[in-house]
Formats: structure tokens, sequence, C-alpha cells
DNA sequence: ACGTAGCATGGGC
DNA sequence: CGCCCATGCTACG
């Protein structure tokens, strides 16, 4: 352990132990200390003679490749000083910056960073199996290996997490990692690891890498040039064949990369995500569709105050296809081609991909072969997509996390966008809120923010197109208006319900959860966060929003520029097209004859749900968790046909995990807030359909569901209080009977 | 009978 | 016209 700072302590370096008056700052440890040295070693050390000094007759000492300078290898406190040529040697730091542009190592990770246990053999490979996995060719970069989680052969290596090649930048203030090589194709899985040195000649792995990543935050643009995108190859010959030496990157790239990747960015820098040269060429080679939009509004507002920025990669609007219980999601192939690892075998690799939490999720990334071409999906999506109540026509965001680098997904509800993401085609769905028609009491109006058709109104009227359905004589133009609609998440809308003014309440036990049903629909308060007059207090320091409130706010609504809000009955109405045309899947049907639409309505007469049995009737009213009396002056209820879908996939999580079978998908999140949920005012909760009773530590069993939903709530009500809104608010009638 | 994996098909761009 | 991709189809477990 590296000595602490103190009088007593004697300098680090073993050959010399003199006792410090005042120590100087030496090598970053494994324990993340830094070893403190005598004035005479400290000199030594900072002008880069320590080992020279100190260490002339231990091994590990090698020469560079280019300038043939000494340098002790097997050295922590060399360990800055080189780094690992992909073709094998060592190139001093002086050499690799010349040719990298690259900076040192970073700091030492925490010995508990690493994972105890045998290191992996370690193998060469060739340099054509190394490119196969890096890729070559026009992409704007290509994930290094490590992306590929290891788990499958490895179980005890399961906690890894993904980290994407990126833009090497020029920023002398990052630090390099030490160079990495790929490990041997193990099967059809590349085991890829990045392999180092801990400087006492002992190997550290991938998985030990990674976390060496994941817990120093060390930016991607450190990584060894083989990680780089936008690179040039610079091949050299030998005895073997080619082999690649390293990576180049045009330094207007990094240049522009650096801009991106400031110690403390701005908020403006989170905002607005500088890409790289070559991948806003990338992007702009991308279909409009698939060109990234807003996630990283999104997701800067979640990693907001840390120095992580999000570098928007891609994104696609849900199919009902990818939507469905199926779990494939179609990726279009220029994404996949240009922003995910390039696979040989049809089963490809999984990928571990985090969410907006940080949560990860380990998806099977594979392609199918057609027509001489390729079909790019990811598989095990559903738990992704029921956790975050995805539905056909929201969009699926994927970006890169930086600098950790790793992919993360995001998604973008159809229903609601960014008021500034007007240019998008999609923006004719969204919704904005109206303050004058909420104001007014009036029933919502409908507004198109622009007047193309949209994605996702092209999806569900191709959708439709293609299931022989016809539009019930209906013009495209009826088509959009019916398409404006508010889909909020559980909690937003548990937050923003009151009883309904006859409140006839019928308390219905469903799998031991205790529901209200209302035959008339609830009343939907309107926060006045949400009101352009509380613009202003919604941003004040006075009633800052944390970063949870801000999560569990209406999401995409921008508070700055909210225009009108937009609702239909209709919440989704692309899954209903997708799915109400009966055809979509039989595997999106929860029980046979039974065709739940994601939001919520259609059962049919004879529908064997939990819900329908327990309601006994066709068409269950609309309901809300039965609350403590207590709470009644707060509480919230359910006024959507979307949130009761919710409830019903909730309540059947009771059954059906039962006989769920494990998808590929997983989680590794150890939700902190299984602990804390109590303290936690608006947590987000991620609740994981896909749970299953034997993995509780992986997923929440119905009652913490529900528990969280309660909980959500309370947090909503406190909230709203903090943001001294009015309990009652502004409400509006609901029509019909689904409050909406 | 049902769910799933993999391939085939064909509309759309 | 060729490719992409949504989804239909079917063999299989």
């Amino acid at each position: 352990m590296a000595s602490s700072s103190g009088a007593s302590k004697v300098c680090f370096n073993s050959t010399c132990n003199q006792a410090l008056e005042l120590p100087r700052r030496g090598w970053l440890c494994r324990t993340g200390d830094f070893a403190d040295l005598c004035d005479r070693c400290g000199s030594d050390f900072e002008d880069g003679k320590f080992c020279d000094t100190y260490h002339l007759n231990a091994s590990g000492w090698r020469c560079c490749e280019s300038c043939g300078k000494q340098i002790h290898c097997g050295c922590i406190v060399s360990f800055h000083m080189f780094i690992l040529l992909d073709a094998g040697g060592i190139e001093c730091l002086k050499c690799a910056k010349t040719e990298y542009i690259l900076t040192p190592n970073p700091t030492w990770p925490s010995a508990s960073h690493f994972l105890h246990g045998p290191a992996e053999r370690i193998n060469d490979i060739s340099a054509k199996s190394w490119r196969s996995i890096a890729g070559s060719g026009p992409v704007p970069w290509r994930q290094g290996p490590n992306l590929f989680s290891a788990f499958k052969g490895h179980p005890e290596l399961q906690v890894t997490s993904c980290s994407l090649g990126q833009s090497t930048r020029i920023d002398p203030s990052e630090r390099f990692v030490n160079s990495w090589r790929p490990q041997e194709m193990t099967g059809n899985k590349a085991l890829a690891s990045r392999m180092h040195y801990d400087g006492q000649n002992n190997l550290f792995n991938d998985v030990s890498y990674q976390s060496f990543f994941h817990a120093n935050a060390i930016p991607l643009s450190s990584l060894p040039a083989t990680f780089v995108p936008h690179c040039q190859k610079t091949e050299t010959g030998n005895a073997s064949g080619i082999h690649v030496k390293r990576l180049c990157i045009p330094p207007s790239i990094g240049k522009q990369c650096s801009n991106n990747n400031g110690p403390g960015p701005s908020v403006e820098k989170q905002a607005h995500i500088p890409k790289a040269q070559g991948e806003t060429q990338a992007s702009h080679q991308l279909l409009p569709r698939y060109r990234p939009q807003s996630i990283d509004q999104e997701i800067q507002r979640l990693y907001g105050g840390s120095n992580t920025t999000i570098t928007p990669l891609f994104e696609k609007v849900l199919s009902a296809s990818d939507a469905g219980k199926i779990g494939r999601l179609v990726l279009p192939k220029k994404c996949a081609e240009t922003y995910l690892p390039s696979i040989s075998e049809p089963e490809g690799y999984p990928l571990v991909i985090k969410d907006l939490k940080g949560k990860d999720w380990v998806l099977q990334y594979r392609f199918w072969p057609n027509n001489n071409s390729r079909m790019y999906v990811l598989e095990g999506v559903t738990p992704y997509i029921q956790s975050m109540q995805l539905q056909a026509g929201d969009t699926v965001t994927f970006g890169r996390l930086e600098p950790e680098g790793k992919l993360v997904m995001g998604f973008r509800k159809a229903s609601l966008a960014y008021p500034s993401d007007k240019s998008h085609e999609l923006t004719n769905t969204r919704i904005f809120a109206h303050e004058e028609s909420l104001k007014d009491g009036n029933a919502f109006k409908s507004r198109k923010s622009d007047g193309a058709l949209s994605e996702v109104d092209k999806i569900s009227i191709r959708a439709k197109r293609k299931k022989g359905g016809n539009m019930n004589g209906k013009s495209l133009k009826h088509k959009e208006e019916e398409i404006c609609q508010l889909s909020v998440t559980l909690e937003q809308v548990q937050g923003l319900l009151q009883p309904p003014l006859a409140n006839t309440c019928m308390v219905v036990l469903i799998d031991g959860v205790e529901f209200e049903a209302f035959q008339e629909a609830p009343i939907i308060r309107i926060p006045k966060a949400f009101s352009t007059e509380n613009v202003g207090s919604l941003c004040s320091p006075k009633v800052e929003p944390t970063p949870e409130h801000q999560e569990h706010m209406l999401p995409m609504i921008d508070h700055e520029n909210f225009e009108s809000l937009k609702t239909m009955e209709s919440v989704d109405p692309l899954a209903d097209l997708a799915v109400h045309d009966g055809k979509a899947s039989r595997q999106d049907c929860h029980k046979p004859g039974c065709m739940q639409l994601p939001n919520g309505t259609n059962h049919k007469s004879t529908c064997t749900c939990n819900v329908c049995l327990a309601l006994n009737r066709p068409t269950p009213p609309p309901m809300m968790m039965h609350h403590d009396p207590e709470q009644v002056g707060t509480s919230v209820q359910n006024p959507s046909r979307s949130m009761y879908a919710d409830i019903i996939c909730y309540t059947q999580m009771g059954n059906s995990n039962k006989n769920h079978k494990t998808g590929p998908a997983r989680s590794f999140e150890n939700d902190p807030s299984r602990e804390n949920i109590s303290d936690s005012t608006f947590k987000s909760q991620n609740i994981d359909l896909n749970m299953q009773p034997e993995r509780e530590e992986e997923s929440y069993s119905v009652s913490d569901a529900m528990g969280i939903m309660s909980l959500v709530q309370e947090s909503t009500q406190r909230y709203i209080k903090q943001q001294k809104l009015s309990v009652n608010g502004i409400t509006y009638g609901a029509h019909k009977n689904h409050g909406l």
C-alpha cells in the first residue's frame, strides 16, 4: 500500500526508506494513493529516472519500438511511460504521443477495482482475427473488443461494462491507458480482452480493465489507437505478414473531440454534444430517421453534473415487431455496421449496453443472412422494452457515454418530445403543453407542430397497410390528428391524478394488490411546474429540481418552449394500429385470445387475464391504486389506459414470471434504490417485467413494484408540495371513460 | 398447443 | 432496380 502523507512515513522507495518530512508525490499506486517519496527519489521520479536509478538490475526492461529507449515495463513506476503496441512490443510515451497524440496513463485504479483471481490465459491473435473484430473501412469508429461481454465463457466475469472506441482527442490533460490486445477468438465468440500490466508483471484482463475504466472514468479518448474511430490504418509488414501497427486519426477530429471532454463540462456542452467530424459525416450518411436527435438532451439531463457526455450515434423508431414480445430489435444495417462491432458469425456477440439509469443490459447482437445481405438484430430486448414501457412508435436511441465510452441506450416516447427538436420529422406527434388551454380548462386542442407525416405515422400506416387493413376511410390528415397523444409514465401519471368527483370507488384485489376502480374517469391535475408560469421557479435556485426530480418530470417537455398540449384518446396509436389489427404477432398477446393492447384496452369479453377475471367485465374501468385513506386528499389515480395497462402488466407479473423464460437480456444493476427507496424522492425505478422470483437480486417482486409506485406517488406529492403547487391545481374534465 | 429461432417474402425507399 | 427491413411463415423443441 502506498503510504499516506505523514511525517512518520518513510520514503516509498524500498531501497531508500528515508524518513519523510515533506513527502513528494510519486507514482499512483493501485490503491489510488500516491507513493510518498523523499525529496531525492521524488526528483528522480519526476525526472523520469526512477527506474533507471533504482531498478536497473530488475527484470522487465524493454525497448521502445520506435526510439529504442529502454523502459522498465514491469514496474508500476513506469507504467505511465509507455504503451503496449498492438503488434507487440512497447513504445515510449514520447513516441506514442508523437504518433498517437496520446497522453500518459490514467490514475491507477484502486485494487478493489480489479477482479481477483487467475488471470486469463493470454493468447495472441492474428491481425486478421483482430481486424475482424475491430473492423476496417470508412466507419466512424469501431468498438474495442471489450464491447463484447466475455461472460458467456466466464460466468464469474459477468459484470462487465462495454467500452466503445471513440475518437482520440488531443487533450494533454487526458491520460493514456496502456495498450491492449485482443484475445483469441474462442469458438464463435470474440473473447477479446485488453491486457495491461500492473507494473508488477501481472496482466489484467478485459474485465479488470473495464472496471478500471469504469472506476476511474478514464476518457476513452485515451484508448490505444486501435480503438480509435475515423482511423487510418498504418500497417507495417513483418515476417508473419501484415499486422496493424496502429491507427491514426486526423488531428482535426481529435481537436473537435477534445472540445467535448474537458473536465467538468458546462451545461451547454452537455446539451450540445459536438461530434467528431467523422461521426458527423457518418451520421449524415444515415437515413434521416436513424440520425440521433435528442438523446443528448435526455441523457445529459440524467447524467448532468458529472463529466459525462453523450455522443448520439443513431436511433430507431420501434416497429411493432421491435416492440413485440419476440424481443428482437431490428437494427438498421447501416447503423449496425457503422456503430456496432463487426460480427462475422450470425450468432454475433453479447453487447453490454447501459440504459439511462446506468443499468447494464446484455443484448445479443447478431445478424441473419438475408438475400445475400444481413439483417442485424438485437435480441433479448423485451425486458428493456417492458421496463421502459416502450411501445411501437417510440424511439430507441443509441449513444456513446463519454468519457467512459460505453454504449448507452435511451428512448424517447413517441408522444413526448422536445419542442426544441422541431426539425425532426417525428415532432408532429409530439405534445406540448398549451398553457392557455389548461388555464381555461378547455379541452385539449390538438395542434401539429409541423406539417409532415411523422415517421411514426408512416410506420403505423405502413403497418396497417401491410396487415391488409384500411384507414377506415379516414384521411391521413385525420389520422395524424388521431395520432396526437399523451403518453406518460406510470409514475408521472400517478402524480397528476385525483379521484373523480363522483368518487364511486370499487376496491379490487388483484394478485394481492388493491386497486381502486372508478366508474368515472379520474381528474388530472396539471402541475404548475409544467406551465410557463412556473418555469422560472422551476429553474430557480430556490426550488431547483434535483436530477431525481427531473427524472420524473414529464420527460421531453421543455418548459421553455411549451406551446401546446395535444391529446387524443389513443394513447399509443401506432401500437393500436400495429396490434389492434390483430396480426402483429401472436406473441404480443399475453393470453390466447386476449388482445391486450399496450394501452390496456380491447380485452375481449372472453379474456381470462387476471384483470378481466377480477373485474369480470370486458372493459375495465379506470383504476387507481388503493391508497391509504390519509392520503386521499393527495391520492393519485390511474387516469389513462396506458397506466391501466401498466397495472395489468404489474398485476400479471405475479403469475407470468413463474413461467417466464429467461431471455438473453439481463440486468446487472445493483439497484441501490431497493435499499433506499424510501429516501429516494423521485428515484426512478426500472421495474423489470422480466423479473423472476428466483432472481430477486435482479428484479422487483410485485409487491416491490407496487410499493415503488406508492412511494413514487408519495414522492410526487412531496415534490408538488415543495414546488408549492396547488394540490388541486388546474383540472380538466376527462371525457369518455379513459380520463384523457 | 405453444413459444421460439431462423429464414423467406415482399413492400417501400 | 437493388437493397433494406418489417414481418410473415414454419420447423422445431
